[in-house]
DNA sequence: CCCAAGTCCTGGTTGC
DNA sequence: TGCAACCAGGACTTGG
């Protein structure tokens, strides 16, 4: 699934290829996962409108476009953001949305070869959303909490704030958006193991250390993600269509049943938070 | 038929 | 006791 380190790869790409560009035209396809504004108005306002920026936040993906308009996407748990030439797009039948683009405009995007006149969003499972807001990204991006990562805005008595109190598990606490941002169901599994916690651990229970130890983790394991950009466990690839390198360095999602890579246990599965959690209950508390 | 999962929503519970 | 904060679980979606 995107997750932060998927989503930032995504926007990288984007960001090298777009700032500058024009939108000619949107195919809509799929009019229930557009949002805030109806279809008539969505492809009337994009048209002829110029693509500022690429921008992240959390798992969203917010472009800034001239005249104060902002198109907001998140991927859901299927989605891709697919740049590719002209001569597209590639034929699916989960392509949802295509914005046709004019030439590349920035020199920089011409001196990278950046392909790209046409921006696909593809999603097999419509999990994923499209906003178009005026002023702002849409309202659900405002209530995210700090960037997991690079985690310049937070730092441990922020997480320990976050937690203080807390009854629900620690992996709950960790997947809620309005705490820190972009962690998912895959990186909350990896970052709990190598802190050594348990998923089940009431948030509110953790020592300073272990905090301390939890923030760290939560920084390492997505700069890792990032690094290896993007884990393509399922349906992920980037923006040019390759998959990530994370799930060669999983370590607890999915080895349920498999060895411990620390304690040489065998890994279990629960459930946590609705979501499938595989964890080494000897060596992680 | 069940599972996968991110976000929103609802309804029940907890604790000040 | 009242009320807000908190927390669990369902809905949505479709391919494996």
């Amino acid at each position: 699934m995107p997750e932060l380190p998927e989503v930032e790869t995504i926007r990288s790409q984007l960001a090298a290829a777009l700032p500058g560009r024009r939108i000619r035209a949107v195919d809509l396809l799929t009019e229930s996962m557009l949002l805030d504004v109806t279809s008539a108005e969505f492809t009337a306002a994009l048209e002829g409108r110029r693509i500022i920026d690429v921008r992240r936040r959390g798992k969203f993906l917010v472009f800034p476009l001239n005249g104060d308009l902002f198109l907001t996407i998140h991927l859901g748990m299927t989605g891709q953001v697919l740049l590719e030439g002209p001569t597209g797009p590639s034929v699916s039948p989960h392509n949802r949305f295509v914005f046709r683009l004019d030439a590349p405009a920035s020199a920089v995007a011409v001196a990278t070869g950046a392909p790209g006149a046409l921006l696909v969003f593809r999603d097999i499972r419509k999990f994923g959303r499209v906003h178009l807001t005026l002023s702002g990204p849409a309202a659900r991006v405002a209530r995210m909490g700090p960037d997991a990562w690079p985690g310049d805005d937070w730092d441990e008595a922020g997480l320990s704030a976050m937690m203080r109190g807390r009854r629900a598990p620690l992996k709950a606490v960790l997947l809620d958006q309005r705490h820190v941002a972009g962690i998912g169901n895959i990186y909350a599994d990896e970052i709990l193991f190598a802190a050594g916690l348990s998923p089940v651990r009431a948030a509110g229970s953790l020592s300073a250390h272990e905090i301390g130890k939890l923030a760290a983790e939560i920084k390492l394991t997505l700069a890792e993600g990032v690094r290896l950009r993007g884990c393509s466990i399922s349906d992920y690839v980037d923006a040019g269509g390759e998959g990530g390198g994370f799930q060669r360095v999983l370590r607890a999602y999915g080895r349920q049943g498999q060895e411990c890579l620390r304690c040489g246990g065998t890994m279990v599965r629960t459930i946590v938070a609705g979501r499938g959690t595989a964890f080494c209950p000897s060596c992680q508390r």
